[in-house]
DNA sequence: TCAATAGTGTCTGTTAGACATTATGGA
DNA sequence: TCCATAATGTCTAACAGACACTATTGA
């Protein structure tokens, strides 16, 4: 079921194209992101997971394959966020790379030896390139969010509104309001509600849900100019 | 004023990275894309312009150098698309290729000799990692259109209202609300008026604006949820 | 019983979309 | 004068956000 690849670390420093994946999982109220080391003792570094990458292969699957590698487990959701090149700044010396932004539902990555996982907003220091590539992941995720189902890709199978919400307000950066928000979601036939419940500590039972997409009659309102005014 | 760089078709074909750019310019109710002339006679062929990425420099400035010996003159809009592999299809036989998209108001560009504007909906058959680099480019478009003044880029400096509807109807592909469209755009405090007008044939004349945004108080209401439910 | 969380009903201010009206020029 | 386009005012339905309330569990 586990690919075997060869360790970054073993990857010749020549190679002209890396793929570099910023690889994040729900971690309380933060998001955190899988980084392997490179390097130990006092010498200890530590960098995106990545290979180089091969040619005439689909990029694609490609990152795939390196997520799974780096993980140990596959990826629900994996996205490509752009290529990089300015200086030689890559940990393997790669002139070009190609980032890619992948998330998880937690409870499935059990990180292998040489990995960690590190809250997205306290990382430590990253070779110059990868810091780039993290950045432009986490904001190609908040953009992305809109257009795809992401966060139910940050959720196990069945979970509680609270929970939804709770994603969907670290992929935001802001909190949001919980009648509002169901009722957004029941406009836009997301989620059916399953017969089971779960109870956390005190409190009234929460009702589960799965992710279920019904088609949906386009709505479409309006043009917002909300974000534009910079660049 | 202008960069001499070499043409294309010079540039060897072992070259790994490439880096390929879509220029679009308003023409009527279309959005149009610069192509130029690759082959001649019977064996004509299209092709995006694009060259060889040139190691250590920046893909940004890299890309411009491509976009302005493109197109004759400064493009002043231009952003990544993504960087795009697969199989050896692209016209020059670059193992990889680095996508951008360009926007210019017309009136700037008079294509080179062996450059021509196609429709977008309308472009002659091209290589296959051209096509595909065309397709994310016009859905990065689209995309960017509500976090960057793109529309602005595609006009004159003064233009009327009227003008600047068309153009978000033309990137966003659907007809808009004058007085919605209006308000929206007041609301933002993106425009101010000139005190010039200008008169198109019958009616009465429009009233010219220039771009000009401000500091604005941050909205951000509520979760869309409208685009959700397709991978 | 109290504390804590889930879930729902109602009200209000904002705004997209539609319609109507006025304004101003050319034919 | 009639027609075409610009620009603006008003009404309505939809909706985000807030508040309050009920429901259901554990302590």
């Amino acid at each position: 079921m586990r690919e075997r690849l060869p360790p970054a670390s073993r990857v010749a420093r020549s190679a002209v194209v890396s793929l570099d994946i910023v690889l994040c999982a729900p971690r309380g109220r933060q998001l955190a992101v899988l980084l392997v080391r490179a390097g130990a003792g006092a010498r200890e570094r530590w960098m995106l997971p990545w290979t180089a990458a091969t040619p005439d292969a689909p990029l694609d699957e490609n990152a795939a394959r390196t997520a799974l590698a780096a993980a140990g487990a596959r990826v629900p959701w994996l996205a490509q966020v752009g290529a990089f090149a300015d200086a030689r700044r890559h940990p393997g010396g790669a002139a070009y790379s190609v980032g890619y932004v992948g998330v998880t539902p937690r409870r499935d990555i059990a990180p292998p030896a040489n990995a960690e996982w590190f809250p997205l907003a306290d990382l430590p220091p990253l070779a110059p390139r990868h810091r780039a590539i993290v950045d432009a992941a986490a904001a190609a995720l908040r953009e992305r969010m809109g257009s795809a189902p992401v966060a139910f890709h940050l959720l196990p199978p069945v979970f509680t509104l609270t929970e939804l919400q709770e994603v969907y307000e670290l992929l935001l950066g802001r909190r949001l309001h919980k009648a509002s928000f169901r009722r957004a979601l029941q406009a836009a036939y997301l989620v059916e509600p399953t017969d089971e419940w779960r109870s956390e500590g005190r409190g009234r039972p929460a009702q589960l849900f799965r992710f279920a997409p019904r088609k949906r009659r386009g709505s479409r309102r309006g043009v917002r100019f909300d974000q534009i005014g910079n660049n």
